[in-house]
DNA sequence: ACCGGGGATGTTTACGCAAACATTGCGGCG
DNA sequence: CGCCGCAATGTTTGCGTAAACATCCCCGGT
């Protein structure tokens, strides 16, 4: 299979002498045509006579021919191709929004190029836009769940098209998020609507503005109906953090009614629950957040706040390439709402 | 959505009139020296006096510019890009690969293309390899699960490295896979060792070669022990189908121990198991695989088959620069061990 | 004072493609 | 019978960059 490049000879690299790749020159030389005959043919433009075309198309097939992309792009302009920058795939969360990120921009013909940010430091960050600049992409999305975007977008680099998925980007940016401080309050309403009289967070980890959000909602939902505000556990969105929160609020005698900022960590609050002998929904309601395809089969199958994914994906994709399109896009942040799905760990307070 | 593709100005369409982007010349013109110097200051080559670099900085800086890659790309050959075929990011196994995948490319300096197959069809396979002449990748890593291969590789672009995962391509492609048959082995010989009679098996959705290969190996262990093969209860990687099999299974009398093909599978299974009122592991054992963070925390903590997934990334991307770097590949396939994860859902057989 | 050398910078060129423009050839019509 | 018009194809050009080569100038040595 083909060993036709050379060593890496990369930018810094002298671009090492390589078996030089078959163009549209080698396919007309070789057709008899001229080259721009090879391109006509090769974006199936009208004006080439059927015997031409075959014959060029002959002569690709036999020499292997495929249009460069990258000459393509030079004269075009565009790669077709959106960057999304991000931090893991292992959160549920962001590995299924990059995924429809990834569906809805295939639909409008464009790839997505996967910028990662190895670590989340402020390095990292000014790292990943610096390679930006040598990227070939027409647009970035920005995933950052973390308090470095300010540092950050210092450097975002003028003239891509840029749109900013769950964080507080300011209104310079445009921002396209779940609305999750509603979300927590759907989770926190449908507790004390079953009679609760308080409920318990648990968090995500510290300078996420995601768990910020989710605890925010949490919290005014509370103070809003005058309830008591129990001190927030603190997890780091594993379910292994969620089990260890659970096993100190299983000795809070008041507590009945815990909202878990995902449903990773709800699952690790059923578990120790479980573990310390209290039976879920009897003894102990939970909610959870994400909706994640798991937690219906969950013991018990869990409530918890749906978020829509796909939705914003689309929306991102929707208004980064509006951008590129020189469409008018107003700044501001795009909220996408979500809804609580009611499964079986939640019920009325124990009497 | 579906602003059409029309709309988009790429290959076929007029491409749109757009503000012409800043330039070397533009740079130069403004610094008052040649495009060149530009060039070197860009790349940070020697044999530049501080305080003309300084200008150019200046000059660079006021303008906005941006090096254009396509023009570099196109001068150097090369993207410093790998482009990845996926179906989907939904499973687990998937994303976590892609994971892997992506850091390890970024390590050597190389970022990641999405190629998606919106359908996993002979068509949408197809137009992935099509698409992928247009696109901007130096390499290929193709990650395809399901039977679709054969009918797909005719058409891979000559002349383009290519790695292929978790697939049973023939040995003319280079193959990196997780020993998936081995892995199952020591899942049922756990579960044998134990003293269970036999074990049976959720297997994964119909032409997934990962489903075929791990019951496969689950399947042939049983036979050369000698025990008897019960009938394979089917799924489709999801909990929600492996609760379906568990309680068919529940009720199955001499049905101590079940391997689940994974661990999503598996967490159906205890819930099914739950809800029959079995208790695992006393009533019956659960064997999952893969490994996800989320297993540690289910009710009971799942022994499962630990997938190194990163190791596979790893061995995905050196193999595929290899080939970008004109080092020698043997095409065959190299498996990834795994290991088995003693957690809490396997005991001895009740009495 | 003159020359050589080398560092700093400028000029030319090619990368592969496709738009714009140029040429060829053929059929139909006055 | 000649010319127009159009369809098929060819030629030129430029996209932005950086290697290769050319030039300039200053400085030190003789």
């Amino acid at each position: 299979m083909s060993l036709t490049r050379s060593d890496a000879g990369g930018p810094g690299d002298p671009p090492a002498r390589r078996a030089r790749r078959v163009s549209m020159a080698d396919v007309a030389r070789r057709a008899g045509v001229s080259a721009q005959t090879v391109s006509r043919v090769s974006n199936g433009h009208p004006g080439v006579v059927d015997s031409t075309r075959e014959q060029v198309l002959a002569a690709m097939q036999e020499l292997g021919y495929r249009p460069n992309s990258a000459a393509r792009a030079l004269k075009y302009g565009q790669f077709r191709t959106i960057g999304v920058i991000l931090f893991t795939l292992a959160t549920v969360g962001n590995s299924r929004t990059l995924e429809a990120i990834v569906d809805h921009a295939a639909e409008e013909g464009y790839a997505i190029t996967l910028i990662p940010v190895a670590v989340p430091t402020r390095d990292g960050v000014l790292g990943a836009f610096t390679r930006l600049g040598e990227l070939a992409v027409d647009a970035v999305i920005v995933s950052m769940e973390v308090h470095l975007l300010d540092a950050a977008t210092v450097n975002l680099p003028v003239g891509v098209p840029v749109v900013v998925v769950a964080s507080d980007a300011d209104d310079r940016y445009v921002v396209v998020d779940t609305d999750q401080v509603d979300g927590a309050r759907r989770a926190v309403r449908h507790l004390l609507d079953l009679g609760h009289r308080t409920v318990w967070h648990v968090t995500g980890p510290e300078g996420s503005f995601v768990a910020e959000r989710r605890a925010t909602g949490w919290r005014t939902t509370l103070e809003q109906a005058g309830r008591p505000v129990p001190p927030l556990a603190h997890g780091d969105w594993s379910a292994e953090s969620g089990y260890r929160a659970g096993l100190a609020l299983a000795d809070e005698p008041d507590c009945t009614a815990v909202f878990a900022a995902n449903d990773q960590m709800a699952l690790g609050l059923l578990r120790a629950f479980h573990e310390k002998g209290k039976v879920v929904p009897r003894d102990v309601s939970v909610v959870g957040f994400d909706d994640i395809p798991d937690s219906a089969s969950f013991i018990p199958p869990l409530t918890t706040v749906h978020q829509d994914f796909a939705e914003v994906g689309r929306r991102c994709v929707e208004r980064v390439l509006r951008q590129v399109r020189n469409k008018p896009v107003e700044p501001g942040t795009t909220l996408v709402p979500t809804r609580l799905v009611l499964r079986e760990s939640t019920a009325r307070p124990p009497a």
